[in-house]
DNA sequence: AACACGCTCAACCGCAACGTG
DNA sequence: ACACGTTGCGGTTGAGCGTGT
């Protein structure tokens, strides 16, 4: 295959641009557009070679380039990015506006890299390094759990991600498609984590998979309780990487029959779903649809990868079950309210999947009867979003939408603070990841 | 003032993917 | 299917600059 010459192979200039070069350059691509790179430098009349010219070009002449310092929500995005993306710095610029590969790229080797270092957190798998900061500072629990954060944290982005990424492509398919074309592609949607192997997923798979949402709504949860301790690990440092609780719950469109989750939060071909996160803290989409697609999800292999769902958030809450936080006082105020809640009558009406649920929350008792450290530790869970879990597993399909939105507008702040906060997180992921690349060079 | 060192980031290099005939 | 040219991408380099001694 034939190579295209070295600037120095035909005596082209190389190294930094000088101010008439990059005006030669500017006013060709203006008038002209850029055209054949390779045929470019000629006709500008420039002694560099095409490479050269589009990297010039590209990098910082482009009008819709965006320089100076990066912004904290810019570096959050880089982050989370890359912890779902790795190195592929074109795509992770694709969803930070005007800003180019190689400046994002530069600026997580010369600043984001070295502080996820400085802070403990292995900047290639965002894994926290087990003799990093947290073990100098004798806190080696708190370095084993956010290892496991971050374990979990990689595998819900990396999930995320490919939902998103999926539903984006079937929300354009699914606006010409009939109902039960809507209900296959819902079903592909629930695959689990690439990080989880088929058999592991099989090992857990649910015989029923009709406690799917409340599967769902139990991953916000632990999500919750996760975030509050990545920031009590190691104080403000770490702020940097919190994202606000994910929840993998799906609302209706109120726009459309279908109970697409591709219609949630994105912008496009849905304009009154634009970006705004759709308050129905349920997957289920309009009362008639409910029934009818949600047994498909169990039907055929469908139903593994609801079991996939459900594998990882069993394996969330085995990983987190030695883990041992202090509570505030308001967190105990409301341990003490889910501990009375769950040892109360509800738990009756439990259906086989949250029968399951339990197993894991309390491994050790499985009588109903809740104790406090017993197991699985409740300090990791955010208990106003558990009360939506109960309240949601209880209730029948209609009135689940209800009792969410409920839950919403009710008597617990933090849990109003919570949904903010996913709100937040679902727009911020929904306009990375599906927002229209970057506007692109103008040429 | 002079030097060493570290940091930043524009630019380069080389490979891979893509497009075309 | 293949050869070849073009473009995109990610890793790396090194000049310029700031800071510390």
């Amino acid at each position: 295959m034939g190579r295209s010459p070295c600037c120095e192979k035909v005596g082209l200039k190389k190294g930094p641009w000088t101010p008439e070069e990059d005006q030669k350059l500017l006013a060709y691509i203006e008038e002209h557009g850029h055209g054949s790179w390779r045929a470019l430098p000629v006709k500008a009349g420039l002694l560099r070679c095409g490479k050269s010219c589009r990297l010039r070009w590209t990098n910082y002449l482009r009008p819709d380039i965006k320089r100076g310092k990066f912004s904290l929500q810019e570096e959050q995005t880089i982050i989370q990015l890359h912890a779902l993306l790795g190195n592929r710095w074109s795509a992770i610029a694709t969803h930070l506006p005007r800003r180019t590969d190689n400046e994002i790229k530069n600026y997580w080797n010369t600043h984001l890299k070295k502080r996820l270092a400085k802070m403990g957190i292995d900047p290639v798998t965002h894994k926290p390094k087990t003799d990093a900061l947290c073990l100098v500072d004798g806190q080696s629990k708190n370095a084993a759990t956010l290892s496991h954060m971050a374990q979990w944290e990689s595998a819900r982005l990396e999930a995320e991600a490919r939902l998103v990424r999926e539903s984006k492509l079937r929300s354009a398919s699914t606006n010409h498609s009939n109902s039960n074309n809507n209900k296959n592609n819902y079903s592909k949607l629930l695959q689990p984590p690439l990080s989880f192997s088929a058999t592991q997923i099989q090992q857990q798979q649910p015989k029923d998979c009709s406690g799917l949402p409340l599967c769902l709504d139990v991953l916000k949860v632990w999500q919750g309780g996760w975030q509050n301790k990545i920031m009590r690990c190691n104080g403000q440092d770490l702020a940097m990487l919190e994202s606000p609780t994910s929840t993998l719950s799906f609302g209706g469109d109120n726009n459309s029959s279908l109970p697409n989750p591709a219609a949630v939060g994105f912008g496009g071909e849905n304009p009154a779903a634009g970006n705004e996160f759709v308050e129905n803290q349920m997957m289920l989409g309009p009362s008639d649809e409910k029934e009818e697609y949600l047994p498909s999800l169990c039907d055929q292999d469908e139903g593994l990868k609801c079991g996939g769902v459900y594998s990882f958030l069993q394996q969330a809450l085995r990983r987190s079950s030695s883990q041992n936080f202090p509570l505030t006082a308001n967190e105990e105020e409301e341990k003490e309210e889910v501990t009375r809640k769950l040892a109360g009558n509800r738990l009756e009406k439990v259906d086989g999947l949250f029968t399951s649920l339990q197993d894991m929350v309390f491994p050790a008792d499985n009588s109903g009867d809740f104790k406090a450290g017993s197991g699985f530790n409740m300090e990791g869970f955010m208990s106003g979003d558990l009360l939506v879990v109960l309240a949601d597993a209880h209730s029948e399909p209609e009135n689940r939408l209800q009792s969410s939105n409920d839950q919403i507008s009710g008597e617990n702040a933090r849990a109003n603070t919570t949904e903010e906060d996913h709100k937040s997180y679902w727009n911020n992921i929904f306009n990375l990841v599906n927002s229209p690349p970057a506007a692109s060079p103008i040429f």
